[in-house]
DNA sequence: TTCGTTGTTTAATATGTTTTAAACTATGTT
DNA sequence: AACATAGTTTAAAACATATTAAACAACGAA
């Protein structure tokens, strides 16, 4: 039983390093969302064979992308951990919201360079590119603001 | 003039990062992009202030994924090099076959699981979690096949 | 053929990231 | 209050990746 659990951990993980992320948030979130119940710190730190302060730092950031939760038993102060189930939410806000910082880094430049070469040598093959970047860009930001459109799709 | 292309060719690099890139990748093929003439290894190197073996190791990279190709000047043997300008393309086939390659991982596991799970304890909750992540599997495989249309669409 | 130049490969170095150990803080129990 | 248990923080260790330097191979010119 739980070997099958620490296999499909295992796929989460493989999973999540195509999209950048550590080890331990992949093993921590697979495992709380294949768990029943909320979890400690220690009862994850026990089970993913990982030092408290790993699973305190990762904990940490999979609440601020909103990927867990506390609750609290009640009578408790201390809280158990719970997933969040939409990893899709999830995943589509941190792509994009990554992929907007980058953009609003490139469009400001993109809008500098056009200023700074209104009529200059070599424009022709220059301003070539420039509008093939452009056109780049337009098309990831449609692809950003229609990712809820993409999802309704898929449903 | 310079200015401007190396401020490109940094908010390059700070795009192929959200990909996972590393740096000379990215330096390398905007540069290639930008340039309107073939360019020797040597002259990359020297423009972007690096080792010739790096310049190396990574055309070789970047010629793998299809995203620069040589080209041959007649009369000379050493191959100059050119950018594919189909970015699009590029990103979108290694983004393509890295998800191709996980999901084979998973999917074949999620067989198995359902295979050796037919009737057990615990039943209810953890078919509940398995129909979840094949859902998401379905979801992930119908934009894998999408993408063309998706593309389509934003052209 | 010989020598200088260019490109490749590799071992080592440098850099960056993840994980831990341990000191510290907060909570719970007696 | 005193002691035990749980969680956080941070400095150091372990690990992974990128980059270089230097030995080597291929080519081009004299």
């Amino acid at each position: 039983m739980n070997e099958i659990r620490d296999r499909l951990i295992e796929a989460a993980v493989n999973l999540g390093e195509s999209l950048g992320l550590n080890r331990t948030v992949c093993q921590i979130y697979a495992f709380l969302y294949l768990s029943d119940q909320p979890l400690s710190p220690t009862e994850i730190g026990k089970t993913l064979g990982m030092s408290k302060g790993n699973v305190s730092i990762n904990l940490r950031i999979l609440e601020q992308w909103n990927a867990v939760r506390k609750v609290w038993k009640k009578g408790y102060t201390r809280p158990l951990y719970v997933a969040n189930e939409d990893i899709e939410e999830i995943v589509m806000s941190k792509l994009k919201s990554g992929l907007e910082k980058r953009l609003n880094y490139v469009k400001p430049l993109m809008n500098e360079i056009k200023k700074s070469r209104a009529g200059f040598v070599e424009k022709k093959f220059f301003d070539e590119k420039l509008e093939k970047i452009e056109k780049l860009i337009s098309k990831i930001e449609f692809l950003l603001n229609n990712i809820e459109t993409v999802k309704l799709l898929t449903k």
